[in-house]
DNA sequence: TAATATTTGTCCACTTGAGGACAAATTCGC
DNA sequence: GCGAATTTGTCCTCAAGTGGACAAATATTA
């Protein structure tokens, strides 16, 4: 009852090994009657090809490694704040794996380890993936894009705005800035605040773009000390929020670079009295759980991860079926405006 | 500077491709000084043995996969209120994984469907694993644990109550409900409600337990009435919640069978303004963000689940690099009382 | 110094499948 | 029914290690 192997099958069937590696790799040259034959008796069996053997023999691993940030991965379940970025990309990811017949590897990797380059290239060399996943700010390092591109591996960066090597898939950050930003300048607000983000992720020097670009659109004025820079920390925003809050003049309206700036305005905001959406309107980037839960929720942009991750997948899964070569194209998913309560006219 | 293997190393070092292997694999027939000069050569060729080919010649695979389940896993970022259970497993397994040189693969799989054996068997023959980690509701399913047992592959059982094959690895839930319950006890209060947890999970019947011994231990007699059924979901601890908060005899503690349902408890308390703490206390299980984040914290058990899934790799990597074996232990590890703003003496 | 123990090397089999060359068998078209 | 086209089989190599048997080299000990 144990290890079944392509032998096992062949004979079941009555047929040759090559037959039965035939049917498995999908070639045209069989007919029908006699692929249902093998099929049945893969089935009977339970056969599955051992992927160590397969990827020995030269050809594919049915591995994908997604990179991960060791630290932010921490962050994300041990912080009270914590985005679900990666688990969103590795759930899309693992569905669209299972439909390849693929599987996802996670790994961690530290951007500041002094091992990096090494601990990249360790991975990549004892898996030999078909295929990687980069997520922020893994896919704008340059030495992991070195040893990616050195290893001669097939990658895609999510999530990421910098040109580079590699295919990218991502949604458009600039014009999600702007939507917002013309969003809260269609309700009447022209004092609008903007703390950006982290100089880490690049997707926050577009949402800065964005956000003046709308201003440009709609014929305001660019007021650069309504742009505060946050770092996409709770305490990061708290600074911000402040500088932005106690001014004489202050907006009626801000835009944070990121949820958790966001929810430490609205906790800013909270401690001087101001009221949201009353006294301040707040719109923020990536709708996580803990702005649909706040009071009020926040008006966010959604970022499609899952459906990055699935077509992430794809690419790399075309790539390694045809000559693993992939290009660098860049793929652009919609994102998704949730309007919520935290936005309204100024009074 | 592509594909280095063993035989690279093997000149480089001026040893025997055995010696290599040997020094690889920490045999401990090998002098200092030769490992030394083997250590030397892998680092400067930035060796990684092939873990395919390993696989193949040898015994070891030098991966885990991890089952979880598809269902909960989606829920664990579509919702709100999602639990972060899956994800500090990951982190910590994870962490562990790279210690011992292994490598994470998670698998989700979907306990309804009729494929369920056939998947866990496939992914388990086509990547022939060293060990599995089993997170709930899997480690109680008998075709998964049936599947698992022919093919003969350690398994850990993480967070599972029930006795059975393989090892687990959980916390005391009986204890931890005994600790809670006697904490509130401790504060005055006789009639305390309890909203039990989904009968899908064991980690409910012994958090019942719990409940039933801790009313024992300090005379206070069981009301059945007080005791109501939840699902561990928001909309069964709405409804639980309701059946306890609106008779006239109401408890004036309530312990929640898990975080979410706490949640709906908090919920229906607001909507029929009863004050927590004053009016109400509310105790619960798990210590997921949002519980922190609530309004007030509320008073939980943290589960070391991280610590859990170290553990668990731990087990399976010893098990692999010993005979493959694994003994049925049960680990029980400490669990952490969080004694927050929720709980205080009845008025 | 000889006998013994330990370290290192040699050699071969084995794992499971892919892939290529080419022959044999079958089907198809006319 | 014959030649051509397609399908299936045979056979062999290759991937990159492990593991075992055993010989050779070196070190230790009496």
């Amino acid at each position: 009852m144990r290890n079944v192997t392509i032998v096992h099958v062949a004979e079941k069937a009555r047929v040759s090994v090559k037959t039965v590696s035939r049917v498995v790799n999908n070639e045209p040259t069989v007919t029908p009657a006699l692929r249902e034959r093998v099929q049945a008796a893969i089935d009977q069996l339970g056969y599955a090809p051992n992927i160590a053997a397969r990827r020995l023999g030269g050809s594919r691993s049915f591995l994908i490694v997604a990179f991960n940030d060791r630290k932010l991965t921490l962050e994300n379940w041990a912080s009270d704040r914590g985005n679900n970025w990666i688990d969103r990309m590795q759930y899309g990811a693992m569905l669209r794996c299972d439909v390849h017949g693929y599987h996802l590897l996670c790994e961690l990797i530290d951007l500041e380890s002094e091992q990096l380059a090494r601990r990249v290239q360790h991975v990549l060399s004892s898996l030999r993936p078909d295929g990687v996943i980069l997520t922020p700010p893994n896919c704008e390092d340059p030495t992991v894009l070195e040893a990616l591109k050195r290893a001669q591996i097939p990658f895609v960066r999510m999530g990421s705005a910098a040109a580079g090597p590699g295919a990218r898939v991502r949604m458009d950050d600039q014009a999600a800035a702007r939507q917002l930003t013309e969003h809260l300048a269609g309700q009447g607000h022209r004092r609008i605040g903007f703390v950006t983000g982290s100089a880490r992720f690049l997707a926050s020097r577009a949402r800065e773009d964005g956000y003046r670009a709308a201003l440009c659109a709609v014929g305001l004025p660019v007021d650069e000390t309504l742009l505060v820079p946050g770092d996409f920390t709770f305490e990061g925003g708290i600074a911000a929020a402040g500088t932005l809050l106690s001014r004489p003049d202050r907006p009626t309206a801000i835009l944070a670079g990121n949820d958790e700036t966001a929810l430490a305005v609205m906790h800013v905001a909270r401690r001087l009295e101001i009221a949201i959406p009353g006294d301040l309107s707040l719109a923020t980037f990536d709708d996580t759980p803990s702005v649909r839960l706040s009071l009020p929720p926040l008006t966010t942009v959604r970022q499609p991860v899952a459906e990055m991750a699935a077509q992430a997948v794809d690419l790399l899964v075309a790539a390694a079926a045809k000559d693993g070569k992939l290009s660098r194209a860049d793929h652009l998913l919609p994102f998704e405006l949730a309007l919520r309560d935290s936005t309204a006219p100024p009074r």
